[in-house]
DNA sequence: GATAATGATTGCAT
DNA sequence: ATGCAATCATTATC
């Protein structure tokens, strides 16, 4: 939350920018529009017959047309006073002697500008700025270009490619600052366009009464827009610096944990024990868990759960089951049993079923829904079962839920039947514990007995391959574990 | 607030 | 690439 609070604040400090700059910007339209006042300030006295080359009143002459020259612009004049001043000076006698002198001068200053820039050299700074607001996704096409970016900034933090709120989060907060960005960016660009287009009609009066080349056309354009792109890099900075921000604080929500919803774990823990031989999903079982997981989740509070995250999932659970298999022993019986459960209603209602009766199978709210998972599943429970009933050793390998349901009916000896079904399954749960602790000498002390062992987990401590499950009882135990064996 | 639980990261080995 | 082991950092629990 203080993320978003963040975010907000960053893209603020972006919007007040932008605004200073908006200002910036109006203020320099309104430059512009001053600008009309140049128009007569600089009118010059059109070629006239004389040469100009008598002495005497000459210097008079230039000095007074000087005089007008440099004091015209003050002067408020009327329409009418102002065409009569500028006509005067026109037909001055000396115009045409003024001009040629303006036009020397024009001509060196114009060679040593064009000598000194020559060369547009690119900016290396704006050309970083660009850049980087186009590998941000801020710059270049609209659509996919900010999502790639992010997903390429999720990719760079570690692998969680496809990520979740944050990830939304972050994609929502980018997109908002490149609609600042190229909101303000085309409106620099009309106003430039604009200015730009007013100078030059200026100057394309004035040429009529002061020599104007092309060549100072183009070079006004180029003033015009280097100050423009000049602000405009102030806009890119400030939109690097809000991007900059907001990834940084993206970066550092990875580390910022929830905990998966009690469904997702429950999932991801059912998977785990019904796996316990080899507790290694394959990257469609990661993906099916994963996409598990994140629809439960989407039917109530939490975040969505990627595969990377499974990944980590059974990575942490095997390291900490295998390091500390007695504090697992009670969730594993549960899930055990959980497992058994589930086989056990499918198995009822596939009994039922090939009865003909037509029984809706009930919700126990653990069912898969996938077929070929369910049928993963329940060949595993069957081995788990077998373990547990059996109290281990090879055997087993179990044909078919059926045969599995018979089992449970016969080692119980009470009370589990197929009517049974419908119930809750927590009570079930219940049930089955109760009737395990009975049959199979369920111990719940931690560090007892444990009813229900690692199978998988060999002397060295590792699993063994998933092709030889629970065929293989290891004599020696893993790390801090009990003898397996404890079969009746 | 101390402690446990837990999701994520890192470095290493294969 | 993948998994393991150690570790970090956050969250939950008491």
């Amino acid at each position: 939350m203080s993320f978003s609070i963040c975010v907000a604040q960053c893209t603020d400090s972006l919007a007040a920018t932008m605004d200073d700059q908006a200002r910036i910007m109006q203020s320099i339209g309104g430059v512009s529009l001053a600008g009309h006042s140049v128009q007569g300030g600089m009118a010059l006295p059109p070629p006239h017959g004389h040469d100009g080359t008598d002495g005497d009143g000459r210097k008079q002459d230039i000095g007074d047309i000087l005089h007008q020259i440099m004091t015209i612009t003050d002067q408020s004049l009327d329409e009418a006073q102002a065409k009569n001043r500028k006509h005067g000076l026109n037909c001055h006698r000396m115009k045409p002697a003024l001009f040629s002198v303006l036009c020397e001068i024009k001509e060196k200053t114009g060679l040593s500008i064009r000598g000194a820039q020559e060369e547009d050299p690119p900016d290396p700074q704006l050309m970083r700025l660009d850049n980087m607001l186009l590998a941000e996704g801020v710059a270049g096409p609209e659509k996919g270009g900010g999502s790639a970016a992010a997903a390429a900034a999720a990719a760079a933090s570690g692998g969680a490619a496809d990520n979740s709120i944050e990830h939304s989060d972050y994609r929502a907060k980018l997109t908002q600052i490149r609609q600042i960005y190229h909101t303000e960016l085309e409106k620099y660009e009309q106003a430039c366009n604009e200015f730009t287009t007013h100078v030059m009609n200026l100057l394309r009066e004035q040429s009529r009464t002061r020599p104007i080349s092309p060549k100072e056309i183009e070079r006004m354009v180029g003033i015009i827009h280097r100050k423009f792109s000049s602000i405009q890099m102030q806009l890119k900075q400030s939109t690097c610096e809000a991007v900059m921000i907001l990834r940084s604080r993206f970066l550092d929500a990875r580390r910022k944990r929830r905990n998966f919803s009690k469904q997702a774990t429950e999932i991801l823990n059912e998977y785990f024990y019904s796996h316990l031989s080899n507790p290694y999903p394959s990257e469609e079982a990661k993906e099916e868990l994963a996409k598990k997981c994140s629809i439960t989740v989407s039917q109530g509070v939490g975040s969505t759960i990627t595969v990377s995250q499974v990944s980590n999932w059974f990575g942490n659970k095997r390291i900490r089951y295998k390091k500390n298999i007695g504090k697992f022993q009670e969730e594993a019986n549960l899930y055990a049993a959980k497992t058994a459960v589930n086989a056990a209603h499918a198995a009822a209602a596939a009994v039922q079923n090939s009865q003909a009766n037509s029984p809706t199978t009930p919700n126990s709210g653990f069912q898969m829904k996938d077929e070929e998972f369910q049928l993963d599943s329940a060949e595993s429970k069957n081995t788990l079962l077998s373990n547990m009933f059996t109290g281990s050793s090879g055997s087993f390998n179990l044909p078919n839920s059926g045969d599995m349901f018979l089992s449970m009916q016969s080692l119980n000896g009470d009370s589990y039947q197929g009517a049974q079904v419908g119930a809750n399954v927590q009570s079930q749960v219940d049930t089955l514990r109760h009737v395990i602790s009975q049959t199979a000498g369920y111990n719940d002390a931690l560090g007892g007995n444990t009813m229900y062992s690692p199978h998988g987990l060999s002397a060295n401590g590792g699993w063994q391959d998933a092709t030889t499950p629970s065929s293989v009882i290891s004599p020696t135990e893993g790390p801090g574990s009990v003898h397996s064996d404890t079969s009746n």
